[in-house]
Formats: C-alpha cells, structure tokens, sequence
DNA sequence: GGCTCCATGTAAGGAGTTACATGATTCA
DNA sequence: TGAATCATGTAACTCCTTACATGGAGCC
C-alpha cells in the first residue's frame, strides 16, 4: 500500500526553492519563478514546469504551507516556508557534501580539453579570446551591479561578488593560456 | 516509419565522450571510462549505465567508429573519432554559446545565499571557515599535481590551472565573506 | 577453485525541460 | 475590446543515475 518511502535528501533545486521561499516570506509561486529567471546565477530554466511540480513537493513533505488567498479569484497561493522547512534549509547549507569543494563544471574548461582539435595556432588562440572577452564582459556587468546589491541586501552583494571573482579568475586564466600559445605554439 | 530526427547538438556529456575518443585515438570504451572516472574535473558518474549508451548514440550518429577486435574474445571494441566525429568536435569547442559566459553553479554559493537561517554570527562564521579549509585544501592538491601535469601533456596543465585559479577565487571569496561577518556582524 | 579486475551491457526510475493549456487582471 | 502580463498547472520527453547482469583474464 503505503507508496515508496520519499527521498531523504533535497535536490538543489529544491533546497534553493525551499530557500528563496523562507527568505521571501509569505509569496507566491510566481514571484519565485521570476525570482529564480532574474537571478544572474541560476542554471535552471525556472519554467512554470520545473518550479510548480518542486513546490508541490515541498509542500508534500511538509517543508512548506501553501495557503490559498480568499482575496484573490485567481488560484494564487501563499507559500511560506514551515519549522521543518526551516530545519531542512539547515542541515542543507550547514551540511557541506564533499564534493562541494571540487571545482565546478566550467563548460569553457570542458573545451578547452579537446582544444587541439581546432588545429593551428591562430584558430586556437581565436577561441581563447573570444573565451576571454565573454568573460571580462561578464565581469564588468557584474562589477557595475555590486553597489546596487550592497544597498539591497548584504547576502546578495556576497554572493554576487563570489560570481565575480569566479569569472574575473576565468579571465586571468585564459590570459595565461593566451600567453603560452603565443609563445609555446599551436596545442597538439 | 523513420523514427523521429536525432538531435541536431550533442550534450556536454556527449561532446566530452567524443572528444575523450578522438584525444585517445583507438581505445575501449572501458578506457575511455576509466579516464572520467580518475579525472579531478567530471561531474558525471561515469558509470557503464552513462558511458555505454553514450558511445552508442555517437557510433549511430557516425561520429564514432567500433571496430571489433579479433584478437580479444571479450567484446571488446577498438572507438575511434571518424572525420565527421572530428568535424563535430571542431564545432561544439568553437561555437562557444552565450550561456557558457555566465559563472558556473557553484554549490557553496547557492548555501550562502540563505547564510541567514544559520542564526547566530558565529554559526554563520563556521560555515564560511569549513567552505574556506575544503577550498584551499582542494588547492594545495591541484598544486601539487601541477608539475605532474605540465609534464604529461600541455593541455592537462592548461585545464588544471584552471580548475586551481576557480577553488582559489573561491577561497578568497570566502576570506572577504568571513571577514565581513567579523567586522558586521550576523547575516540576517 | 576462487578472487579480483577487465569489459560490456540492460532495466527501472528520477529530475528537469519544452511545450501546451487555461483563466484572471490590468491597461491602452 | 484586445493585448500583455499575472498565475497555475499538465503531458510528453530526454538525459542521466543506480542497480543489476554477464562473462573473460589473470593470479594465488
């Protein structure tokens, strides 16, 4: 009868729903849908198809309460997040997982592997550029955006500012790959 | 009849396999897992369930090519890049997407976005020092190998450096969050 | 003979994506 | 009144994961 016990671990998506709910306070689902499409760092598509079905789940597990608006003739909900949700976020950011610390999927690195394959030097070094100035754009956006977060919030001027010292690291990296295709030659 | 079109682009995983064949030359599968298995970089399981079918789709793609080995009663198959492999690869290192700018998803930076359900200063402040020592120690080991890398192939070391240039802008990101909650106070 | 690696796969399931569907509200 | 936005959801699909299955090779 009883269906398969659920998961005992959120995924990240979850957990970081779950979290943008309790730092939100009483919202709805769509003001974290829009949340999660605006942030600069999120890698999920944060369609209505991957967001409703975690909260349903959420709320399934007793992480979070939705409380439906008499108000409202829509089906807009409030969502909050619950003691137990409150505990769950804990032990989620408290909790590190070692591979937490492993450097992160970067997908120019991934690249950067099979570089050879572009074959001459100049072709190479074409890549890492534009590699390079992808980077520096993001970096100077970035850097334009940190006063405004400072002033809105200290955790999102952090956070912003970790994104920034990863992308200015990625352009310092290609400026060193640069450098020694210039003068070590074409990679084989 | 004709089942549906295949996809026209490769997934990441898909393009690392592919490019993983074409750098090893004729090697088995086994081999080719193995390598992401021992590689500081993969985020994939890299199990058989993941590989195999892999290979599959890129052998019916025409990408790859199996060669049987008569030598071997094992079923043990000789991959190998075809022209239209190399010529794929080419393409997916070179066409860099606009996505591949944006920072990467970095775990510890989704955790400190909800720093704040820690509570106290200091309960956020051990977070931050625990992230801190798994990045630098992280560090100190892709350090260490560096020597190792430069010798065996350039590329190796190229990609390695930058896999330490991204954990130790994360360690001194880290080190500015620690000492802003020391000088002002808990996040909240 | 048994143990450990080598080597290739299949089966079931899960999590997230894209695309679609449906209305209410607001504003020109 | 029509368009854009707000708001919530479902359906199909895809890629990857975990777990299982199978057998040869080398070694004690």
């Amino acid at each position: 009868m009883a269906g398969r016990a659920p998961r005992a671990q959120l995924t990240e998506l979850e957990s970081c729903v779950l979290g943008a709910i309790w730092l939100r306070g009483p919202c709805s689902a769509y003001a974290i849908r829009r949340e999660f499409a605006q942030s600069n760092s999120s890698f999920w598509s944060s369609s209505s198809g991957s967001i409703y079905p975690v909260i349903k789940r959420l709320t399934a597990l007793g992480l979070v309460s939705a409380a439906p608006k008499p108000v409202d003739k829509r089906g807009k909900r409030d969502l909050a997040a619950t003691a137990k949700g409150a505990r769950a976020l804990r032990g989620w950011v408290r909790d590190l997982p070692p591979w937490t610390a492993m450097p992160s999927l970067d997908p120019v690195r991934a690249r950067m592997n099979f570089l050879a394959v572009l074959g001459t030097r100049d072709g190479q070094l074409d890549f890492v550029r534009r590699a390079q100035v992808a980077a520096r754009v993001q970096a100077v956006g970035l850097r334009r955006q940190l006063p405004a977060f400072k002033q809105a919030s200290q955790v999102e001027y952090l956070t912003n500012l970790g994104s920034l010292h990863e992308v200015e690291a990625r352009a310092q990296w290609l400026k060193k790959v640069a450098a020694a295709l210039r003068t070590g030659g074409a990679i084989r």
